[in-house]
DNA sequence: CGGTGTACTATACACCGTACGTTATAGCTT
DNA sequence: AAGCTATAACGTACGGTGTATAGTACACCG
């Protein structure tokens, strides 16, 4: 090797490079098939290289999750409370269907991070300016959280098994062999909860029954 | 060796037994600890051998999960219609805090088997007899699935971050390090979010409210 | 100009799921 | 009773994973 240093120059990396390129590699072939030494091959450079900047794959997720959650946009103001509820409950699902990774991301690992804080705050204070006690509002939330997760999380999972050709087989078959007379409303209505699986449509359905059930709480308080 | 032929007789291993213990393990070492290669070591068999019984993993995580299905109780008879699905629905919860790998297993991959579909079988049959149009049921279905399983797999998350004693330290300095001046609500909510993260009133909580809108729905059809 | 901190590399370990080829035995056929 | 065949279980190997540990070369500062 000649006198002149080829070696890659030094702050090639950086924590916000370093994430987004996780990002975008999530993105491309799916949370499952990320691996760290895929993303440091991405970047050019080893995988030990990443251990400077994070202190493990958690570590690095947890940054992921909370770039991704500085995308949810804000509360809405002067709108009704419900109109807000659902903007932000929609908000955020719209977010996980645009980067199903947050899905997993959220589902898989306790909250934490700035931006992560900055959407609860935002769902918390609509609750508490529209009357509910604390101990309501916080009940609330975590209902509402837990609701667009398990909905959409779902959603993705069910999204991607129709793609994935052996998962959509598997399912097909699953469905054909079920007997009539065992499981007669599951067959019945099997069209219909093949169609329910997901869409905007079916998760304001819940999202609606759950803001039925507070507004009706809020009229009639105990 | 002599000529007593030690080797392991044939007919060790069957899918009942290996599906029994993968469960037993996956509850005493968690469920991302389990492997096939335990499985096998448990088993005191080569981690080939259990590919004679299931296709890959996901299919004896499929069994496993199925096997779980089996446990949830059946519905209750002559009870009103929400009493019905509120027994459903806690039962499933129920099973899944008994056996925290379920909730992964149910989550991680898409419907099948025979017990997963005597569950629906039982839920959407209480909708349809309460007088449910199909479309009405299946969304309800779907929605009631998926509350149950984000909420319960959300409480079994945080529940074994708190055991962590890592997980526990990270959150608490999380919770310390936020901006009273930025995030005023839930700072002053932090009680009462952290005490809301789990345990049956909460769940029944959102399943409530989930029962009230659709009450209010039979009450006035559209 | 020499020393020091640090960004990055190299090597290694202990695992993982599973593809492939082999062996030995149980049970049927003759 | 002998032989054949199907298959239960084995052994080996491959390509992958996260990360602990130790080493290296550059940028900067005295």
């Amino acid at each position: 090797m000649p006198a002149g240093r080829t070696r890659t120059p030094r702050n090639t990396l950086s924590p916000e490079l370093i994430v987004r390129t996780a990002l975008d590699l999530m993105e491309a072939q799916g949370n499952d098939a990320f691996s760290l030494r895929g993303l440091a091959a991405e970047l050019g450079v080893g995988p030990m290289a990443l251990y400077t900047y994070f202190r493990n794959k958690d570590d690095l997720y947890d940054a992921v999750r909370d770039h991704l959650m500085a995308l949810v946009p804000g509360v809405p103001e002067d709108a009704p409370w419900p109109d807000q509820v659902r903007a932000v409950c929609r908000g955020l699902r719209r977010l996980m269907l645009q980067h199903p990774c947050l899905a997993q991301l959220l589902a898989s690992r306790p909250l934490s991070g700035h931006e992560t804080a900055r959407v609860a705050e935002g769902l918390l204070g609509v609750l508490r300016s529209a009357g509910f006690d604390k101990e309501t509002a916080a009940r609330t939330h975590t209902t509402l959280f837990t609701y667009v997760l398990g909905a959409t999380s779902w959603e993705i999972q069910m999204a991607a098994e129709r793609g994935n050709p052996e998962g959509w087989r598997r399912l097909r078959t699953t469905m054909a062999t079920l007997s009539p007379e065992e499981f007669p409303t599951v067959v019945e209505l099997a069209p219909e909860l093949s169609r329910t699986t997901g869409g905007d449509e079916q998760f304001d359905y819940g999202l609606d029954l759950l803001l039925a059930g507070l507004q009706q709480q809020v009229r009639t308080p105990s």
